[in-house]
DNA sequence: TCCGCCACAGAGAGCGCTCTCTTTAGTTAT
DNA sequence: ATAACTAAAGAGAGCGCTCTCTGTGGCGGA
């Protein structure tokens, strides 16, 4: 009776190690060893006493052990520099983590997660990344020109990052195709009968920023019109900011008829001016935005957007990195994954020209 | 020059170990040891001359050798199951993700994110949280009746949640005041003279949908009107059925003045409803929802809303996560953080009344 | 002068595992 | 029957660190 109790338990106490295992077993330590790590060289039958034995005590092997020998932690860092949860919008955190999550579980890889938030953070990290506490690094690339990537990868870490850094060095990034993105959604302003169309840019000391205006100025160049300075004008992806920047756009172009913003939220902003200014979305003055976050489907009229692949960019940074483990290599691939239109109300044909 | 020209390189190859420091400094391994164990054992030269070592050869612990010997491991898994960032609105996942990021990384803990996203994973998990590679864990608590946490703890395991678990176990939880928040925004609409007053509830096998629904009762009750069911509507969070649910409440009750959404994500799809129905918004019908995320400044009206300190909730997790490992003791302790109510144009003084 | 005390430093075991090397047993060729 | 080979299992070192135990040298008190 007592014992049955106690058996029922759960295992409480020390954990059980491998040389416990293999006792039970009626094996080496050696032998048991071999079932954990998928070594072929063993019998069935002392396969399956390991693995009885293992269940039985219920065993999981010790990671920091098996790391010392192996030199693998089997872990990878995601490094966040702290402007981004702010600066992106909705879906962006969570969908690329999950993505990443996604591809690292069924590798029974971690993902230990890097948040620096201050600049003596972000020393420490390259000490931390570089002492082999991960395998290889994902990182979100906010300011291009972050130095961090490059030495890291100088000292032998993989690293792939998210969005395309500012250099032309070695790197391995994963982005979206901002300028095709911007180019379509202006390109559908266009077709839709829009002659006088302005822009609302992200902050133009970033990848994302100088490649949806870039985008904004080839489909303009394009139609035939010449890219004219004085319809772009700079937000820092903020409602605030979209606001103050289409206000700013109608002071100096009173004929715009359209506004392509950069993102959703400063789309948001613009909405809010254009209705104090008496034009009608999307009869006067046609809008899209770039994102397809939540808030796309919650203004008035909806909000026509860009919809990038975040989860995609999330699952294709953490394949190219488990690639580089596994091969040794590390070249400087760069993936760039397909945007799309989402055309709803707020662009819609208009009814001025 | 050659010399110098390597001295300048960073230290590639193989990191430098204890024993290499410890030479340098011409003393012991086990008083290097000591330094970074700050162990107070050392003469302030031993110290310096280990110091210095230490940065010369650029120095970092092997953090599996230390936790194999001391059985800390200094990293802290952060559980969050799948249904959590499609559920819960925007700033939610960041916000927490931050805020306790914030803590441990002033204590030097890592944060491992563990998103089980099936049944198979969820199982592996509790093996790999027992299994000592993580100190502690934090979770967010989705269904209340999750048995993994009180599994864990009686492992010994520190758990922390986010969120309350239906349940009335040990366990240690951060919560905000949804009962509180919700009371508020309906004594809102109650004090700006609404008569019939219709709520669109979260799920109910949800900690937070039976709280938020439990304020609405709450504030009702006390402002004279017995609670009549039939003024309440379940939605799951998501836009769509915020929409389903308010066309259902005005079939139901056209004379009703204000709704209390239980997200902001239900409000926005209650205005578009409201909206099709040519409710003017707040005139006709007021209109509050939960979260205060992002989409609150992008409808038309603004959304009044309750904001939830999220944030902070990621950092009380964290500190009372730190707590019991300091101190050993796992009692239940219950932290509630206040919610406060954002009023803007949605619940404005109504004209109907 | 000698003992005891204190502050510090060194020696060495051992954490749980992997992996190389060696041994054993089983099989086939001669 | 013996040699030659192969597959499977065991022995044992050692990954880099912490921590206990054991010196060691300097100093004050008897």
């Amino acid at each position: 009776m007592y014992k049955e109790t106690v058996r029922a338990l759960p295992q409480i106490g020390p954990a059980p190690t491998l040389e416990e295992v293999a006792k039970v077993a009626g094996v080496s330590r050696a032998t048991a060893s071999r079932v954990f790590t998928a070594n072929p060289k063993v019998s069935p039958r002392a396969r399956r006493a390991v693995e009885r034995a293992a269940e039985k005590l219920m065993y999981v092997p010790n990671r920091a052990a098996r790391t010392l020998v192996t030199g693998r932690t089997d872990s990878i860092g995601l490094v966040i520099p702290e402007p981004t949860s702010l600066l992106f919008g909705d879906p962006f955190f969570p969908g690329l983590v999950r993505g990443i999550s996604e591809v690292l579980t069924r590798r029974q890889l971690q993902l230990v997660l890097l948040m620096p938030q201050s600049t003596a953070d972000e020393t420490r990290l390259e000490g931390y990344l570089s002492a082999g506490h991960v395998d290889g690094v994902l990182m979100v690339s906010l300011h291009g020109n972050d130095p961090l990537p490059e030495r890291l990868l100088r000292r032998g870490m993989p690293v792939v990052l998210g969005g395309r850094p500012s250099g032309n060095g070695p790197l391995t990034y994963v982005d979206v195709d901002n300028v095709g993105g911007a180019r379509i959604a202006v390109e559908h302003l266009i077709a839709t009968g829009r002659k006088h169309i302005a822009t609302i840019t992200g902050p133009l000391d970033m990848g994302v920023g100088i490649d949806r205006l870039q985008g904004y100025r080839d489909a303009i160049r394009q139609g035939g019109n010449h890219a004219d300075g004085s319809y772009e004008q700079a937000g820092d992806f903020g409602q605030e900011s979209g606001a103050v920047a289409m206000q700013a756009l109608l002071d100096r172009h009173p004929e715009l008829d359209a506004v392509f913003c950069a993102s959703d939220v400063m789309a948001a902003g613009a909405l809010e001016i254009l209705r104090r200014n008496r034009r009608r979305v999307p009869q006067d003055v046609a809008v899209v935005g770039f994102d397809d976050s939540t808030i796309a489907t919650s203004t008035v009229p909806a909000l026509s957007s860009v919809r990038q692949p975040i989860e995609e960019m999330g699952r294709e940074m953490a394949r190219l990195l488990l690639a580089t483990l596994d091969s040794g290599t590390s070249g400087g691939k760069r993936v760039v994954l397909a945007t799309e239109l989402v055309v709803r109300a707020s662009s819609g044909r208009g009814g001025r020209e």
